[in-house]
DNA sequence: TATATTTTTTAGATTAGCCTAAAAATTTAT
DNA sequence: ATAAATTTTTAGGCTAATCTAAAAAATATA
């Protein structure tokens, strides 16, 4: 009963399972229509064959729900696109801001003799070059653990910055002007009440940074 | 004026590439049809869509050729597809014999950057893991040169092993089972008048290969 | 609860790439 | 030079993935 999976319908498994990760409710429609730039009556038509595959449950009107199957498939994805962003940054040194797009396609490379040798070539990373966990080839995933976002801690606190909840290119480029990459260490100064907007000091320097950057900062308290 | 090119067109472009090299004829619908598994029908109508797009000169009845622009495309594809069976064999230890078809995957990302970064990490090579030439970024490829098929040779001759002219798993594995790799020195001992099989010395181990197998083995003599 | 709004599904088209069968053109053989 | 054989093109269909517009269902509002 193996189905072939082609990269339309990895795309769809992956952001099904992106959106189902902040609710526990069935996916929208709508939202699997906006996150993949498609209108709501082609998500239908997909749902309908997913369903069909045994890769979500579906009940009309009621959105979809990935089966296990289908999780196995989107963390797969998931597996790889991570893997080929290591690749890019460690071994032929693109920004960490240049990678997404080019993994968005070699996501769909089937060979899973390839993503294991990929793996081992890497050192068996356990994070990407934005700190997004990297899935073992069994679907396991390691999870985040005592990570808040930046506007969430307090006053005071010494902080690592260990992942980005926006990986446009536009945002990662604005973090390297302030100084912030992986691993910077930062301590929390003021919230200003006005705009909330933050002071920080990071390598012995203090800046100025938006309460929207603050809420796309994936820190861990020390 | 610029066209994107998909991955089918990418394939037709390289097949009639290759059939181009040893005719210098147009190249016939049927040929690229049975290159391709496809049918004839197919073809013809991809011929209409690459002429529409100026990537092949076709005239009705009379086969196709590559235009300057198509062949660009072609060679490119064929640079793609050489790198990453380099970096296949060389970075994540594949053998010689299992990277033909995930090479056919990779040859489809679009990203010049990425095709140039990987040409650099893997060190610039000019050959791939079976011999063939890998066209630079302006689609410039280097000729063999002094290049014969065994058969061709004369008895007595001492000769390298440079490329092979059929890289289907089975015979590179069966060549393997002769000792024979890239790089092999080999002296003609005998052409047995029979069957035409020839008798070889390989590291000073004397074998017996049909013909067959002869017809498919580049060499250089020394 | 009845009505208005929003979301989702259905119906009907479109495009790319492929197919089979039939027609047309070319090439080969007599 | 005709006729036969082969090759190529055309005609008409199919499927996957998409779209727009209309209908149906669910949800929000009064
Ligand atoms: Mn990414
Ligand atoms: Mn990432
Ligand atoms: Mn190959
Ligand atoms: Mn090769």
């Amino acid at each position: 009963m193996r189905h072939f999976i082609n990269h339309t319908e990895e795309n769809y498994l992956k952001a099904i399972f992106s959106l189902s990760q902040t609710s526990n409710q069935g996916v929208s429609t709508n939202a699997i229509a906006k996150s993949l730039n498609t209108k709501a009556s082609s998500v239908t038509d997909m749902m309908k064959k997913l369903a069909e595959k045994g890769l979500v449950s579906y009940k009309k009107y009621y959105g979809v729900q990935l089966t296990d199957s289908g999780q196995l498939i989107a963390l797969n994805t998931i597996r790889k696109h991570r893997l080929w962003e290591v690749f890019l940054v460690d071994k032929l040194s693109f920004n960490w801001d240049e990678v997404h797009d080019i993994a968005e396609q070699l996501e769909h490379i089937q060979s899973s003799e390839l993503t294991n040798r990929l793996d081992i070539f890497l050192g068996n990373p356990k994070f990407d070059p934005h700190g997004d966990p990297i899935p073992n080839s069994h679907g396991e995933i390691e999870n985040y653990h005592d990570t808040l976002l930046l506007s969430e801690i307090e006053t005071g606190t010494f902080c690592t910055l260990v992942g980005v909840a926006d990986s446009s290119s536009v945002f990662l480029k604005h973090l390297e002007k302030s100084q912030l990459k992986l691993g910077s260490e930062i301590r929390l100064i003021n919230v200003f009440e006005y705009d909330r907007s933050l002071s920080i000091e990071v390598a012995n320097i203090q800046r100025s940074i938006s309460n929207r950057v603050a809420d796309n900062l994936i820190v861990k308290p020390l």
